[in-house]
DNA sequence: TCCCAGGAAGGCT
DNA sequence: AGCCTTCATGGG
């Protein structure tokens, strides 16, 4: 157990910002909390009294969720960092106080945001939970006892034939999850140099080379797997917001290096307030 | 029944 | 470089 004091920091918001589909609220025996699913790693948390527990050893949260949950980043500097006179944005990123801008397995990531084009959020979640629990490992988190799936291989996905895809629900999407996973498997994708080498234009062409992957998803995958907090994906609710509120175009430059972060304050506020 | 959802591909101009 | 249509699937 990792107990800690973190401002700018509310599980419940991240929940709900939308850019991760394995997070839910649930309890410990009768303790409420969250319950994350990443690549195959596993974690309970909850938060109380201004206090955040993190149901597993200093080691772990150390090697993997300090930098997923982004703790070293000041995001009270980022806020403040807003044009005073953009109410707008002031009042997204009040109401999103608490998102942290998450580093998610590279994988699962990619596969999810293939599956999140021309799709909807419970949806995607639902296709998500459905691979794990057809694909994936159960297994049982070492802290709390809890089951879960893993989420499937490159291997495993590489697998599945027709049929399966078919019964998935995966629709058009399914020729992308198969192709992108066979060229993990043999390599062709290399993880490796996207996660050590490349710089984000570099990244994002590289991505955008790939089969069903455009500018927004290789944009997700740069945010959220990459955790390049300069890209700003443009999905149709930011797309409304702009211009709704920003005559057709966001003022993108203003907040050069977490261009990111702005944008998912913007995401989170139209999508869970319906402000739009 | 039509419209929409964290879009992208392929074809056309 | 931009526009247009099509692509599965399910929920409102």
């Amino acid at each position: 157990m990792v107990e800690a004091t973190i401002k700018n920091f509310d599980l419940k918001q991240i929940a709900e910002s939308g850019q991760i589909f394995r997070m839910k609220e649930t309890t410990f025996g009768t303790t409420p909390g969250y319950f994350i699913g990443s690549g195959s790693r596993s974690l309970f948390a909850r938060q109380e009294d201004g206090q955040t527990f993190f149901y597993c050893t200093g080691e772990e949260m150390k090697e993997y969720w300090f930098e997923f949950f982004d703790l070293d980043l000041d995001y009270e500097f980022i806020a403040k960092s807003i044009d005073p006179e953009d109410f707008y944005l002031k009042h997204a990123a009040a109401a999103g106080e608490g998102i942290r801008i998450l580093k998610q397995d590279l994988f699962e990531v990619c596969i999810s945001f293939l599956i999140s084009q021309n799709n909807n959020i419970p949806r995607i979640k639902k296709t998500i939970y459905y691979l794990c629990e057809h694909y994936g490992r159960e297994e049982i988190n070492a802290e709390t006892g809890i089951r879960f799936y893993t989420f499937p291989t490159p291997e495993a996905l590489a697998r599945l034939d027709d049929t399966e895809l078919k019964a998935a629900g995966l629709g058009y999407r399914a020729r992308y999850i198969s192709e992108f996973a066979k060229n993990v498997e043999n390599e062709r994708i290399n993880f490796f140099d996207l996660e050590n080498y490349y710089a984000p234009d570099l990244t994002h062409r590289y991505l955008t080379a790939i089969l069903g992957i455009g500018d927004k998803v290789a944009n997700c995958i740069q945010l959220f797997g990459l955790h390049q907090l300069t890209v700003f994906p443009i999905d149709t609710w930011i797309n409304k917001i702009i211009d709704t509120y920003y005559g057709g175009r966001f003022p993108i430059e203003k907040y050069g290096l977490y261009a990111g972060v702005i944008q998912q304050y913007l995401f989170n506020y139209a999508v869970n307030r319906k402000e739009v």
